[in-house]
RNA sequence: GCCGAUGUAGCUCAGCUGGCUAGAGCAGCUGAUUUGUAAUCAGCAGGUCGUGGGUUCGAGUCCCUCUAUCGGCUCCA
C-alpha cells in the first residue's frame, strides 16, 4: 500500500501501482470524469501513471491552469498528427502549451501554410480527436529514440534527443502517431471537442536567429464548442481595447508614413493628457527629493563610446550626425544616463551632498527593427520619465526601496494592480553580453533582490533579462491580448560611475565611487499611455481624461445658459465643452457616450429655470438635476478618492 | 531583420471566377428641423483602389518590386 496525501491534507491508502485516476475515482466517480491531469510530488504525471511511492497528489481538471496546460499540450499532438497526415514529409520539432493554447513548430520544407489551410487542418484534427485515442507513454532507450528519428530524417528531434540523458527518454503514442515527449497528457483525445488554428508565424529553431526559421502553428482547443465561441468573442472584445484603435478614435495620437515609422505624433488631447501625467509624477518626485534637469537631444559619439553604449548598439542605431567640421560626429540620444553622469560631474561632490537625484522627461531615439514596431508600445522616438540617483553604497538599499515605493504609487494611482514584478538578472552562461566586474554584478543583483524582498514584493527572477550594464527590477503589465510589456524599471549600476569616473569625497577625505540607480516609474510616456488605454478601454480616471464633462443644450434657446454653465465649470477647473449643434439630445448623448466623456450635463427649460444641470454619467446612470456647486463637489470628491498624494 | 497576412473615401467595409463613368453606412459640408437621456430628414461633396513595374484588347481584381500596417520570431540600452 502507498499513502497518497491530497491537497486538503487528507491521506488515502491505495494499492501500490494505483494511478491518479484510481485515486480520483476513490474520491468520486463524477470528479474522476473531470480529472485530466495530475501532479505527484512536484512531477506532472499521466492520469494512468502507476504510483509506486507515498506522496502528495494534486488532481487537475479543465478549470485548473495545469489542467488546461495538459489539455492544450495534448491537443498539439493531435494537430501534429493532422499536419503529418495532410502534409507528408514535414518535420515536427516541439509543441508545447502556452498561456492561451499551444503551438507546434514545424519544418514544412518548401511548402507554405497559410490561413486558407486552417479549416482543413482543424477538420482533420477534430476527426482524429473524435477517435478517443488513449495517450500512452512509453520509455525508450536513447539509441532507439535516435534511430527512430534518424530514419525519419528529422534532424531537429535528433538534436533534442542528443541532449537528453539515456534512461529519461519517453515517447507518447496515440492512434498511429508517436512523438518524443516528457509527458503531461489528458487521458484520451476524445475530451477535445473544439480545435481552432489561430495563426501561423515564423519562429527560429531553438529561438536562435542564426538557425533555420520554422513555421509555428498556433492553436487553441476546448472541451466544449461553446467555450471556443466564447473565447473567440473575447478576442473580438480585446480588439475594441486596442490602444491603436482608441488612440485614433479619441484623437490622442497618430502616425504618419511621411514622418517615419515608429515616430508618434501627439494630437492636442494626447499632448494634454501626457502633460497631466507628467505633472502628476513631477509632484511626487518633488516630494521624493528629485531635481529636474534638462539635457540636449544629441551628444557626441565619444559620450556613448565612454558609456559603452556605442560598442553595444552603435551599429544598430540611428547613424551619427555629421557636421561641416570633419571628424565631428553626434548621435541622437538613445538614453539619458550619460548626460546625467556629466551633470553629476559638473562639480566635485561630498558624501554630504548625496544622494543626488536628477530627473528629466527625456526624449530618446532608438532604431528598433522594423518588424518590432508596435503602436505606441514599441516606437523609435519616445520620452522616458527618467531619473538617475547617485548615492553612496550605504545609501543604495534605502534609495532603491524608496524608488519601489514611488513606482508602486504610480502604478496604484493609475489602477495597475495586476503587474508582475520581475528581477532581471544576468545569464551566467553568456558573460560576453555584459560589462563590468562579476563582483559588482553580484552586489547589484543582491541589492535588488534584497530590496524587493524587504518591500514584500511578490517577484519572479528572469535570467538573461538584465541590461548590459546592470540588473533591473521591472514592472510588467499585460495588454488587452495578454502580452506582457515592461513599464516601470529600476536598475542598479556600478558600471557607468566607473566609466565616467564619478566620485565623491568621503568623511575619510578619500575619493569614492558613487552607485547609480536608473529608474523610470512609467517606463516611457508612450508605452504607459498605450497600456493605460488598453486597461481602461479609454475610460481614463477622471483627473486624467481629456474632457471631463460635456454640456448638452436641448435646443438653440438653451445655448446661452449652456455657455453660462460652461463658464462656471471652467471656474471650477472642470474640463468641459458644449455641443451646440442642432442635433437631437439623443444624438448628442450617443456621441458623448462614444467619446467616453464621463459626465453629460443636459440643460433645458427646467434646468435653466432652477439653475441646475441634469447629470448623466457615462454608461447611462442618471444623477438627476443638481446645482453646479454640487456637481463640482462630486467631481472633486471623485478625483480625490482616486488620486492620493505621494 | 526574418516568416505569414493585409492595404479600396477621414472611419468601418462591399466590389463574384479581370469587362460600362468604383459602391454603402458613419463622419464632413449645405439646407430644413428646435429636439428631454445611445443615431431627425434631404441634398452635396469626397477615392490617381498603398507605390512602381509587368501580363492582357481591357487590371481595384492576376504576377513581381518597394512601402506601410497586422500576427508571430529575433531584438529591446
Amino acid at each position: 500500500m502507498i499513502k497518497i496525501t491530497l491537497p486538503d491534507g487528507t491521506i488515502k491508502e491505495h494499492a501500490k501501482g494505483s494511478s491518479p485516476m484510481d485515486v480520483a475515482k476513490g474520491i468520486s466517480e463524477g470528479f474522476a470524469r473531470n480529472v485530466i491531469s495530475a501532479k505527484h510530488n512536484d512531477t506532472i504525471v499521466e492520469t494512468v501513471t502507476p504510483l509506486t511511492e507515498d506522496g502528495t497528489l494534486t488532481l487537475y481538471t479543465w478549470n485548473d491552469k495545469e489542467g488546461k496546460k495538459a489539455f492544450w499540450h495534448s491537443t498539439s499532438h493531435v494537430v501534429a498528427q493532422a499536419l503529418e497526415e495532410l502534409y507528408p514529409g514535414i518535420k515536427l520539432t516541439i509543441g508545447p502549451a502556452i498561456d492561451n493554447g499551444f503551438y507546434y513548430d514545424v519544418d514544412f520544407g518548401d511548402r507554405n501554410i497559410s490561413e486558407k489551410d486552417f479549416p482543413e487542418i482543424e477538420k482533420k484534427a477534430i476527426e482524429i480527436a473524435r477517435g478517443k485515442h488513449d495517450y500512452k507513454m512509453r520509455a525508450v532507450t536513447k539509441e532507439e529514440a535516435l534511430t527512430t528519428y534518424k530514419t525519419q530524417g528529422n534532424e531537429y528531434k535528433v538534436e533534442l534527443i542528443e541532449n537528453l540523458e539515456d534512461g529519461t527518454i519517453t515517447f507518447c503514442d496515440h492512434d498511429t502517431f508517436t512523438d518524443l515527449c516528457r509527458g503531461g497528457h489528458i487521458p484520451n483525445t476524445g475530451i477535445i471537442k473544439a480545435i481552432k488554428i489561430l495563426s501561423v508565424a515564423g519562429a527560429y529553431w531553438r529561438g536562435n536567429e542564426n538557425n533555420k526559421q520554422l513555421t509555428r502553428v498556433y492553436g487553441i482547443s476546448f472541451p466544449k464548442q461553446k467555450e471556443l465561441t466564447e473565447y473567440l468573442e473575447l478576442l473580438e472584445q480585446a480588439k475594441q481595447r486596442d490602444h491603436r484603435k482608441l488612440g485614433r478614435e479619441l484623437e490622442l495620437f497618430t502616425f504618419s508614413a511621411k514622418v517615419g515609422q515608429g515616430l508618434p505624433l501627439w494630437l492636442p488631447k494626447g499632448a494634454a493628457l501626457r502633460e497631466r501625467l507628467e505633472n502628476f509624477l513631477k509632484k511626487a518626485q518633488k516630494k521624493a527629493g528629485y531635481e529636474m534637469v534638462v539635457t540636449p537631444h544629441i551628444g557626441q559619439k565619444e559620450l556613448y563610446v565612454t558609456s559603452g553604449h556605442y560598442a553595444k548598439y552603435g551599429e544598430d542605431s540611428f547613424q551619427p550626425i555629421k557636421t561641416p567640421k570633419m571628424d565631428e560626429e553626434f548621435l541622437l540620444k538613445p538614453m539619458n544616463c550619460p548626460h546625467h553622469c556629466e551633470i553629476y560631474n559638473f562639480k566635485p561632490h561630498s558624501y554630504k551632498d548625496l544622494p543626488k537625484r536628477f530627473a528629466e522627461f527625456g526624449t530618446v531615439y532608438r532604431y528598433e527593427q522594423s518588424g518590432e514596431l508596435h503602436g505606441l508600445t514599441r516606437v523609435r522616438g519616445f520620452t522616458q520619465d527618467d531619473a538617475h540617483i547617485f548615492c553612496t553604497p550605504d545609501q543604495l538599499a534605502e534609495e532603491f526601496k524608496n524608488v519601489i515605493d514611488l513606482t508602486l504609487y504610480v502604478l496604484g494611482s493609475l489602477g495597475f494592480g495586476n503587474f508582475t514584478a520581475q528581477v532581471s538578472v544576468r545569464d551566467l552562461d553568456k558573460p560576453e553580453k555584459y560589462i563590468g566586474s562579476v563582483e559588482n554584478w553580484e552586489k547589484a543583483e543582491n541589492a535588488i533582490i534584497n530590496a524587493a524582498k524587504e518591500k514584500g514584493l511578490d517577484f519572479v527572477i528572469e535570467k538573461g533579462e538584465a541590461a548590459f550594464y546592470g540588473p533591473k527590477l521591472d514592472f510588467m503589465v499585460k495588454d488587452a491580448l495578454g502580452r506582457n510589456w515592461q513599464l516601470g524599471t529600476i536598475q542598479v549600476d556600478y558600471n557607468l560611475p566607473e566609466r565616467f569616473d564619478l566620485t565623491y569625497k568621503g568623511n575619510d577625505n578619500e575619493l569614492h565611487r558613487p552607485v547609480m540607480i536608473h529608474r523610470a516609474p512609467f517606463g516611457s510616456m508612450e508605452r504607459f499611455i498605450a497600456l493605460l488605454l488598453e486597461h481602461t478601454g479609454g475610460n481614463f480616471p477622471l483627473w486624467l481624461i481629456p474632457e471631463q464633462a460635456i454640456v448638452l443644450p436641448i435646443s438653440e434657446k438653451h445655448e446661452k445658459y449652456a455657455q453660462k454653465v460652461l463658464n462656471s465649470l471652467e471656474n471650477h477647473e472642470i474640463r468641459a465643452l458644449v455641443d451646440k449643434r442642432s442635433e437631437t439630445v439623443g444624438k448628442k448623448i450617443r456621441e458623448a457616450e462614444m467619446n467616453k466623456i464621463p459626465f453629460m450635463l443636459i440643460v433645458g427649460d427646467n434646468e435653466e429655470q432652477e439653475n441646475t444641470i441634469a447629470v448623466r454619467r457615462h454608461g447611462g446612470e442618471d444623477l438627476g438635476s443638481i446645482s453646479l456647486t454640487d456637481f463640482a463637489n462630486l467631481v472633486t470628491t471623485e478625483i480625490n478618492s482616486t488620486l492620493k498624494s505621494f
